[in-house]
DNA sequence: CCGAATCCGCAGTGATACTG
DNA sequence: CAGTATCACTGCGGATTCGG
C-alpha cells in the first residue's frame, strides 16, 4: 500500500499523511469513544462507501493507529480499537473539533448528529479548571441515545451508554430539531429538560461543560 | 464552488470540510507564521500543483479563514493573510503537529525542512509552565534560515527572521543532515552549537522548548 | 516575474452490486 | 456480518500557457 506524501520532514505533514485522507479523522473520532465493528462504523458515518471504510481501516492499522481485535462475547466477530498512538490523537481531535464548532452555524438540511459526536463535544468543552476537585456523574438522555459523563476528582470520563452506577443527576431532553450538544445546552439553560437526582448539579454541569462557551 | 460534505452536524466534520482537503492544512501552517504571496507558498510547499494552490486559496478565502491583501511596499502585489478564524486554528494545528512529530521517525529520502515548519515546532513544544514570568530572546541561525523566539513575561512570540532587537542569545547550528527542530535540539544538547550572548540561556532554552520531550 | 487558467492522464472517491 | 468487485466520476499531479 503506497501512500502519497508531502515531502516534508514536519510533524503536521506527517500527521496529514497518516490521518489526512477523506473520512479518516471521522473514523478516528468514532473509535475514540469505544471500539467499534465494521457495521457500527458504517452506521455512524452515513454516506461512506464500504470500500473506502475498508481501505481506511487498513491504512490506519498499518499506520499503527488502530488494531483489529476479536469482539467480546455476545457478537464475537472483528472489532477495531485504538492503539496507544490512536489514543494520543485525542487532544488534536478535540482541538480541531473546538475550532470546527465555532464554524458550525445552523444545521444544514439532512445533517445528522451521532452519539459519538456529542460525546466528543462533551470532552472538548470540558473545563478542568472549573471542575477542579469535583466528583459527580451525569446521564444525558435523549430518545435516540444515552450518554454519561463521570467526573472524579476533576478528571472526566465521558462515553456512550448509561453511567456504571446510578447517576447523581439524569438530564432528559427532547429538542425540536437535532439532538446536538448545542441543543442540549440550550435546553438545559432554558429549563426545557427533565431532571432526576440532585437538581443543583445542573448548574454545575453548565459551569463545567459550557463555562466559557456562549452557545455551542 | 461546491464542497463535498460529511452530512454531520459535528465540529470535527465541519473542520474537515473546511480545511481537510489535500494541502489545505500545510497552506494554513505557512500562513500561521506570516502573510505570504502565491509564489512564497509555492516555494514552501514543494510538489503542490499551481492549480491546487490556487483552488485551496479560493476555498480558504471563501471559508473566511484567509483574506487577500495588497502586499506591502517593496513588492506590492497580492498576499494572503489570516483572518481571526484562521488564527483561531493555531491550537489545533499545534496539537496535530505534536502528534505527528511523535510519528516522524527518521527523515525519508528527499524530505525537506522549511523555516515555517521549524517555527511551528518551536510554538508546539513551548512549555508555558516552564516559562512562567520568563523574559528572554533567542535567535536560531542556520545557513538556510534564521528564526527568532522572544519570550516576554512567559508569553512566546516565534517567527521567521531575526529578532527585532539584538537577541539575548544567538544559537548557530549546522547539522550534517536536515536543519529540523530535532537536529537543533540534538546539536544544542551535545554542545555542537555556536553561542553568542548570555550562554546560560542555552539551558533555559532547552528547559522551555524541550522540557518534557526526550528528543524531538 | 507574479498569479494564475487550461489541459491531460491517472489515482482516489462514491455508489451499488455481490460474495464468503 | 464483513467486507470485495466493479465502474463512473471527480480531484489531483504535472506540464504548459497566458495575462498583468
Amino acid at each position: 500500500m503506497k501512500r502519497r506524501d508531502y515531502g516534508q520532514y514536519c510533524g503536521l505533514a506527517r500527521a496529514m499523511e497518516l490521518v489526512g485522507e477523506r473520512w479518516a479523522l471521522l473514523i478516528v473520532r468514532d473509535l475514540t469513544v469505544r471500539p467499534r465493528r465494521f457495521t457500527d462504523l458504517l452506521e455512524g458515518l452515513p454516506g461512506i462507501p464500504t470500500n473506502v471504510l475498508s481501505t481506511r481501516l487498513k491504512e490506519l492499522e498499518q499506520a499503527g493507529i488502530i488494531e483489529r481485535q476479536l469482539a467480546p462475547a455476545p457478537q464475537r466477530g472483528v472489532q477495531y480499537a485504538f492503539t496507544q498512538a490512536g489514543h494520543d490523537l485525542e487532544p488534536a481531535l478535540l482541538a480541531l473539533g473546538r475550532w470546527g464548532a465555532t464554524q458550525l452555524g445552523e444545521p444544514r438540511p439532512g445533517e445528522i448528529v451521532t452519539p459519538e459526536s456529542v460525546t466528543l463535544s462533551l470532552r472538548a468543552v470540558f473545563d478542568p479548571a472549573a471542575a477542579a476537585d469535583l466528583t459527580a456523574s451525569w446521564e444525558i438522555r435523549h430518545p435516540d441515545y444515552i450518554l454519561h459523563a463521570v467526573v472524579t476528582d476533576g478528571h472526566l470520563e465521558a462515553g456512550v451508554g448509561p453511567t456504571p452506577d446510578k447517576p447523581d443527576l439524569a438530564i432528559t431532553f427532547e429538542p425540536d430539531g437535532l439532538p446536538s450538544y448545542r441543543a442540549l445546552v440550550q435546553a438545559a439553560k432554558c429549563g426545557l429538560v427533565k431532571l432526576e437526582g440532585r437538581r443543583t448539579l445542573l448548574q454545575t454541569f453548565l459551569r463545567v461543560f459550557a463555562s466559557t462557551e456562549q452557545d455551542r
